[in-house]
DNA sequence: GTTTGATTTGACCAAAAGGTCAAACGCACG
DNA sequence: CGTGCGTTTGACCTTTTGGTCAAATCAAAC
């Protein structure tokens, strides 16, 4: 590779191809599993190509993750606190929903990395994704207290929308084993909204 | 290995540690990712050794799996049609997190394997696990019939019981990472029996 | 159109990893 | 206490895989 310079037009296109197929076997078969020669000819390129552009494997997983942790946290990040806590928290749900139905691969780059106990990306949760948590769980006990939603533990709240919402995305094969024909996005949407307006509308008052 | 005889207590003890290794080594790193020589050292054997009694690592692998299937789907094969339809499924929701917190990394081989596209054990899932799915939800659909619990959709009711639960197993780093000191399945219990309670408790009647 | 730097490739290397084998070892039973 | 079968091992083989390199090719600026 040569200095950093202006990346030309073909580099762009060939680091973009990398990426993509590196997304595509890194979420499909782990960091292990991946060969180089795998994500090389799923990019259309040859090995020692590749590796021009990318100094190895590691760096090509490194750089497919840092692109994932970049939008990953969006949607908590977009939380509101100004906002109608109910609808605010639904929305969330909404969007995360969404991301598992259209970045099912990302979903299970993530999934991977922490199932196999992160070690590449700990740093990140210990520290960016805490932090974000401990702001946002702080909302939520705000609304809590202010009798606007149910109070239930805020963490085990958020959690809980990570693990249902992901759920459609990393265990994809097994929901759609079981449901056959059934697309399990028709009828997820309805049953976490139900199951969020259950969870948090706040008792009536006395 | 000999033909097969009864087993001598040395086979015995050496295919259970060997089970037992195979087991922490594929929920750390996967199919892919763990090596017969790691197996082999965890377990206390030489790599010839242990291939003395298993034919390959794909062997190992299925074993575990295999035993692992066994046991996977007991907490609701438990789920009694007859009882309390409540108290059943939140008898299930409790099984499955105390499966997440003494079973982990039977959870997380189970992740690993459905995360990479279940290629090994699809079968058993659109099969076996299906079969008993819709049995299931058939009793929930009964028990929203006689209005005994809120009407949901049973399948995703016992897939928000999946994700939910096996979260704390799965994403065991994350979750600690955010939390800090608490001990995750501190609060995890209570709220998830709030959330199932509000989730299902049928409406007043008219 | 020639020159220069970017890009691509075939050939190659070394390490890792799954697996084999013949020989050595050891336990238990007659 | 020796023999036979179960067990263990060191040495070795082959394939896979991450990575290198010099030479060939291409693109574009002059």
């Amino acid at each position: 590779m040569p200095a950093d310079r202006a990346p030309t037009r073909i580099q762009q296109k060939n680091r973009a191809a990398i990426l993509d197929a590196a997304l595509d076997v890194f979420s499909a078969q782990g960091f292990r599993g991946a060969t180089v020669d795998q994500i090389a000819s799923a990019a259309g390129l040859s090995k020692p190509n590749l590796l021009y552009y990318f100094p190895s494997k590691e760096a090509i997983h490194a750089a497919v993750l840092e692109q994932l942790l970049d939008t990953w946290l969006d949607p908590l990040r977009a939380l509101d606190p100004e906002g109608e806590p109910l609808e605010e928290i639904l929305a969330y749900m909404r969007r995360k929903l969404e991301m598992s139905r259209d970045l099912p691969r990302e979903s299970r780059l993530f999934a991977n990395e922490i199932v196999q106990g992160a070690p590449r990306i700990h740093d990140v949760l210990s520290t960016d994704l805490k932090q974000l948590v401990d702001e946002k769980a702080a909302v939520l006990e705000a609304w809590a207290d202010a009798g606007r939603i149910a109070r239930v533990h805020p963490y085990h709240l958020i959690f809980s929308i990570w693990s249902l919402t992901q759920h459609y995305a990393d265990f994809d094969v097994q929901v759609r084993a079981v449901l056959g024909d059934e697309d399990p996005f028709a009828a997820a949407p309805e049953f976490l909204e139900t199951l969020y307006r259950r969870l948090l509308t706040p008792p009536a008052r006395a």
